[in-house]
DNA sequence: GAAGGTCAAGCGCA
DNA sequence: CTGCGCTTGACCTT
């Protein structure tokens, strides 16, 4: 386990060649990750999901937001919310051809998200994956796909996890579930999606009506 | 357009 | 106590 390095670098946490997966643990101030926090969940369009297991209908235990943007203008971000000085933040850490955002919103310990890795195919090869940690602190678990032991790491608000699109062929991570009491945690995941899928986004994306007929 | 992968809750196990 | 692996099935870039 590679110690904290006193110069506010990352921790390295997986290697490979494409900068594996690397954490700043106060990448911004509390102050200002909680009052991105607060803006957030009070102004994003929060998707409740459903699924159905066993013949019964449950709740994927998460509220989700999305948004696809043009990574030039930020066209596609509310101009309301604080995406865009997230994104300026983040960019000059970890450079990336980012256009589209998600946000996961924990609402307590019941709340999770099972073990998987992104899927390549809706990622750029060589383009990193940037996810910045707001509100309580959640424990993650990074495990190697070719076994070995789950390495847990407890995502601080206003920490940043870097990782690369290799590590996703390598890697899967997952949020679980705790008894302890938590009060909420927010990721906010900035991606860099091919164009053609971009671009179905934006079709899909709440648009101006701009109907011809 | 087809079809293989995903990922929910709960259980048993180590 | 906690993580993990197994199960079924609707849906498929939210």
């Amino acid at each position: 386990m590679p110690g904290l390095d006193l110069f506010g670098g990352p921790l390295q946490l997986v290697d490979d060649e494409e900068g594996g997966i690397r954490y700043w643990p106060g990448f911004v101030d509390g102050g200002e990750a909680a009052a991105w926090f607060d803006a957030l969940r009070d102004g994003c369009d929060w998707r409740h999901q459903r699924r159905t297991m066993y013949e019964r209908v449950v709740d994927v235990p998460r509220l989700q937001a999305w948004y696809p943007f043009d990574p030039a203008s930020l066209q596609g971000l509310p101009a309301q919310l604080p995406l865009a000085a997230i994104l300026v933040r983040i960019r000059a850490v970890v450079p990336g051809g980012y256009n589209s955002v998600g946000l996961n919103l924990y609402r307590d310990g019941r709340d999770s998200v099972a073990m998987h890795n992104d899927k390549l195919h809706m990622l750029l090869p060589g383009q990193p994956i940037a996810l910045l940690s707001l509100g309580a602190p959640r424990r993650m678990n990074i495990r190697a796909k070719a076994g070995g032991h789950a390495l847990g790491i407890d995502l601080q608000p206003g920490s940043l996890l870097a990782m690369s699109h290799a590590s996703q062929l390598t890697h899967e991570h997952g949020i679980p579930k705790t008894t302890r009491p938590v009060p909420p945690r927010m990721s906010v995941v900035f991606r860099a999606r091919p164009e053609q899928d971009a671009a179905a986004d934006r079709r899909a994306a709440p648009a101006p009506a701009k109907g011809w007929r």
